[in-house]
DNA sequence: GATTAGCATTCAGGAAAATAGAGTGCCAAA
DNA sequence: TTTGGCACTCTATTTTCCTGAATGCTAATC
């Protein structure tokens, strides 16, 4: 357990730091304390022990540890009003209300990176949630066609499709018609299976080249299963903090934002904002990640904000807060 | 004009600083010229003057211009065969005949820059070429729908439409029936011409809540048009060249990429392989871009490689060649 | 006239040294 | 428990020095 004191001095030198970038003095936070320097010193030390502080040499001042900056979300912030300016540019997504639910998203990543400075990720996951509502496909050549597939909350997807044989658009139509009325309502993450053991058995009776059109089929809704949804915004902000004033982390962070597999990784289950820092992030020890899951009309997915550790953890979650409170809606 | 041996000097000099990224010594070409480091130096001299090389400083090796890289790709540079090693990767985006052709260009976008280890970007332009062949809309609460565009050449846009007020499924299907009776066979780019004088007139005698839906429909058409296709493949690869060791630089070159205006000023209109180096790319003063315009079964658009100056012009114009010439078919 | 050897000159880039300044830790006194 | 004082540590900057790799130019040579 540390002291009230210290607990104001932890707090005073991460928001110091998060605003500076420099290593906090015992001198420089005398005046806030009202006491002196040697004071001061005594107690970082005692903080250091205890591993929430760091030097980043023997003489140097003192920087929050990520446990610092872990103990001071968990503890010690309190969640922060919005200024006057912030909110003036979050409404501008809101009050127009004839923006599609996919589009407010977009919008309220593009606004919340510009807000913060910082990177902004949506991981859309749309399969799991919705359900088939309709195929279609659309003949573009003899031996080519579009698949679409509509789920019921508006989600849509298509794929062009090469046949390796000629089929009939007849042929094509009856697909469709029987992969139609066997599927429809099934989750997306569900439909190869419904296609392997309902429609595959009884399709030879109704369609000619069926297992060319069957398999075509089953690969387009693979497909679309396995893509993911990414979507970033202000990807160089991160890049500007001063702390990444380094070719060879800038090169690491973008080598790592070019990577699907490691974006794909932020994903988050948990409800509510969660917040990860450092090496809690699993994606770079220097960048802190708030992250919240969504659930709204159908669209699911994750919204992410990846800031550097000393992070403007308080306002990032107020601005998220609202986002998520007026998408609910 | 210059002479053979000039020719041949600058060949050496751009090939070997392509390879090295140092300046380039006059006693270093001693051999290959068969001649004297001094008499070299007479030449190079001359070539400076004719601001064909540089200097990184008085006394430093010589480097080629960016009128000597022009000279070099114009007059000297010789196409060159693919090695087994690119064109075996190549083939694995060829041999699977199956894949449509969006993904097949994505697919090489992959494989480009991944054989390069440049930057490849494809802008899409669906805009000018594709005509509707579908229209469709998908009700998917009170007051909300999907609208779907599907082109004769296999392009599918959907776009969420939130309604102002509550409209009827019938009026929808009314909406619809007549725009698709209008609007079939209309290159996209005027789609909202049609719709503002063939379909505005007369849409108020069969529709009710027309205004609203027309608008609506409006609006999505607006959009599909705005939208820039932009895909990027191996955004890092440019960031790891040893030239651009240099965090500023490479933060100006991610905020370019960052920039979607930008990106979507690479686009070619010209046929053919296009050469643009450092500053004629009009992206950035330290990168050459190879683009090129494609028009294949109705997918259009520009592939564009961007690497640093001193490129592996050849080489890379073979690549995109061979792709070029594969996906023609 | 073209080539080349020779030489003074230039400059980058790395190592070493000097300096200033901002911190700290700790002791002893308040 | 707090604090003044002081020795100490380390960074960061500047300066100097040095080496080596180039060059340009001149005068001799082919």
């Amino acid at each position: 357990m540390i002291s009230k004191r210290q607990e104001e001095l932890l707090k005073l030198i991460v928001e110091e730091y998060i605003k500076t970038v420099k290593p906090v003095s015992s001198k420089s936070l005398c005046d806030a304390l009202d006491c002196s320097s040697a004071t001061i010193r005594n107690e970082m030390g005692i903080l250091e022990d205890l591993g929430l502080l760091e030097k980043t040499h023997t003489s140097s001042g003192r920087v929050p540890s990520e446990k610092g900056y872990r103990y001071y979300v968990d503890n010690i912030m309190k969640p922060k009003e919005l200024t006057g300016d912030d909110m003036l540019k979050l409404q501008t997504v809101f009050k127009n209300k004839s923006l599609a639910l996919s589009d407010a998203i977009t919008k309220s990543m593009e606004i919340i990176s510009e807000l913060t400075n910082y990177t902004c990720v949506v991981l859309g996951d749309t399969s799991k949630v919705n359900k088939v509502s309709k195929i279609e496909a659309v003949p573009i050549s003899d031996n080519s066609l579009i698949a679409i597939v509509i789920t019921d909350k508006g989600h849509v997807e298509n794929k062009n499709i090469v046949l390796e044989e000629n089929v009939t658009v007849d042929e094509i139509k009856q697909t469709v018609d029987l992969i139609n009325k066997l599927i429809i309502g099934t989750p997306i993450d569900e439909v190869s299976k419904v296609l392997e053991y309902e429609v595959k058995p009884v399709i030879g009776k109704y369609v000619h080249q069926h297992e060319v059109l069957y398999n075509a089929f089953y690969n387009a809704f693979t497909d679309f299963a396995a893509d993911p949804i990414i979507k970033m915004s202000g990807t160089k902000n991160i890049l500007m903090q001063p702390e990444f004033d380094d070719a060879s982390k800038i090169r690491e962070i973008v080598s790592k934002f070019d990577d699907k597999d490691m974006v794909s990784n932020i994903k988050e289950d948990k409800n509510g904002i969660n917040i990860y820092i450092g090496s809690e992030s699993e994606f770079d020890d220097d960048v802190s990640i708030i992250k919240t899951h969504y659930t709204l009309n159908g669209e699911e997915g994750t919204i992410a904000l990846i800031g550097p550790k000393r992070m403007e953890y308080d306002r990032a979650i107020t601005l998220l807060n609202y986002i998520m409170d007026n998408l609910d809606s």
